[in-house]
DNA sequence: TTGTACGCGTTATCAT
DNA sequence: ATGATAACGCGTACAA
């Protein structure tokens, strides 16, 4: 058994509560008494036991983790490992540890949370994702449980403390810096539309192109969540167009690679025969051929940000919502170019 | 505050240790108030308190994480995320929970894990790296603290319970495969030279090498632990050698991508100057320019592995010592062919 | 300034 | 088959 409380206080000759304040630091102990005690724990090689404290504190200094339910291409996006970071980071300063959700289904992962939250493991939780119907959030939010989301809110952006980019708006600077190049056939490959995200940006992307007086295309505009073969087709068919476009906008740096991937074995070179911008400015973006012009959207910050904000509104239950919005900016690099004086239009 | 085991006790007019027995599945309890307590418990919405449960059991089915203190590079390498799933899935199975240690610097890990284990916060530990020196190693080995290692100890390999590769094996066939293709003049380029891993594949290489009958030449062996430009310059003195090798053996696919990298600049071709092989076989070996071939280690296993054998040891702590070596293969792409006829020389 | 006594929510032992 | 009671280790009124 481990040496507890008790034993301190019979070593140094006082009661357990006396330990106890030392921990504490409590202002009105004799300096000598702390002095006594404090050796005696040094003495027995004492720890706190946490289990113990946060049943009596009702407080655990555990922050819970929500991954999306398709976990698995978030963990395989590097966009998962820097917010961790960053939330690492954000609660070690205020000593918070952070408890990851298992669980596949979206349903084995909500059953988690509610486990997670009733069971008092976690004193609040950060949702790493933010999409269209989201039972769990309306969960945390009815039971008015600390959380903050990294993303925007759905539903109820003013009730709900989240730590964003403006999306909108980076992805209407990404698209007008393809405007400013001199493109005008500007495609959008945007990822799962479930995810908020995607829609902001959809909608940033629109928003620039209607500005700038250009047609909105249906063909212009894909979806896919793919990391490997997946919108190998897609992009085919974008290219093989009648008018295929000069310029893509894609949501991921990952999709990016994939895409540039495509377009190598349809002998399409970037930047000169089409000119890409893609999202989130990781490693990667910077080692690939050409490297990526990307927008970088300071995803550690994103989970510092959250973390510290989780910790905030856990400590202080008065604390109002908040809105962190996370500043981004385009990383120029190889992959943009000028549109081409006469646009090419296939055969 | 929130409903207890008192509370659904009243209402099922039963003692709490009733309700307790209740939870537990308790066989001799009665069908009639089985179901009577159960009831009540559905109608409050009860949620059972891990807080106080872990307490009065001693146990609090978690498991910490532990990262190397490197956390930068760690986190960032698609190693991470997926050792996360294997291990996740683990856990998940049989209703653990992780958690992660933050700190940035090894004395504040340190600090952190003694903080989690006296604390009583988790039931065991994963080392997720194995290291040369590792004073946190000798700290839970010596409490006896359950744990295991993923990777192969640097000492006290019989006394520790790890799961790792046969790394040597793994390098000595990506060297002899590149000896088949017919190539002599093979370079190994490592990582940290700290950890057991990198160690382990040198050896394996330089066997292979040896078995062979070829010379093993200082010059063809370097260390870097670089993700971006680092081994620009290392690579760059390698390949104006006055011999540059024709085949690579590099620990990692990342790294195989920055060499990857500098290789295009300096204008030499993979596969056709010079064969590449590297180990992991993550999402992005696939998707570079020419695709990798690559040693898949079998990530996600070496962390379900774990996990299972942790909880093992949790469950019965008369559990002996275990060493579970994941199997590797060789995944074939585009990076390796067979060695030019007459080997260049630089002049 | 310090000690006493109780509560936090469960589980486990010992009765009945 | 079930109830009373004592831990588990710590924090904190309340008392002294």
């Amino acid at each position: 058994m481990a040496v507890t409380i008790k034993d301190v206080a019979k070593m140094a000759n006082v009661a357990p509560s006396t330990v106890s304040r030392v921990i504490a630091n409590h202002p009105r102990i004799s300096d000598k008494t702390k002095k006594r005690v404090r050796e005696a724990m040094e003495h027995l090689g004492y720890h706190p036991n946490f289990i113990a404290r946060s049943l009596a504190n009702q407080s655990t200094r555990v922050i819970g983790l929500v991954m999306p339910g398709s976990a698995g291409v978030f963990f395989q996006n590097p966009f998962f490992p820097t917010v961790l970071q960053g939330l690492s980071e954000g609660a070690d300063e205020k000593q918070y540890a952070l408890q990851l959700t298992t669980g596949k289904t979206d349903e084995e992962i909500y059953e988690g949370v509610v486990q997670m939250v009733q069971g008092g493991r976690v004193d609040g939780v950060v949702l790493l994702y933010s999409k269209v119907e989201d039972k769990l959030m309306m969960y945390l939010k009815e039971r008015a449980f600390p959380f903050v989301m990294v993303g925007k809110p759905f539903k109820f952006v003013e009730e709900i403390t989240h730590v964003d980019n403006d999306n909108f708006r980076a992805t209407k600077e990404a698209a007008e810096h393809m405007l400013d190049l001199g493109h005008e056939r500007i495609a959008f490959i945007g990822g799962d539309l479930n995810l908020v995200v995607t829609i902001e940006r959809l909608l940033g992307y629109e928003k620039a192109l209607r500005e700038a007086g250009h047609p909105l295309r249906d063909d212009y505009i894909i979806h896919e969540e793919f990391l490997r073969e997946g919108g190998r087709e897609a992009v085919n068919e974008l290219m093989t167009l009648k008018e295929p476009p000069t310029a893509l906008i894609v949501a991921d740096d990952l999709m990016a690679l994939g895409v540039l991937n495509t377009l190598d074995d349809m002998n399409i070179r970037v930047p000169e025969d089409i000119s890409i911008i893609s999202f989130n400015n990781v490693l990667m973006a910077e080692m690939s051929k050409p490297p990526l012009t990307s927008v970088d959207i300071n995803i550690f910050d994103l989970g510092y940000q959250a973390a510290k904000s989780l910790i905030q509104k856990i400590e202080d239950p008065k604390e109002p919502i908040k809105r962190v919005i996370v500043p981004h900016q385009i990383i120029k690099r190889c992959s943009c170019t000028n549109a081409p004086k006469q646009q090419k239009k296939n055969p």
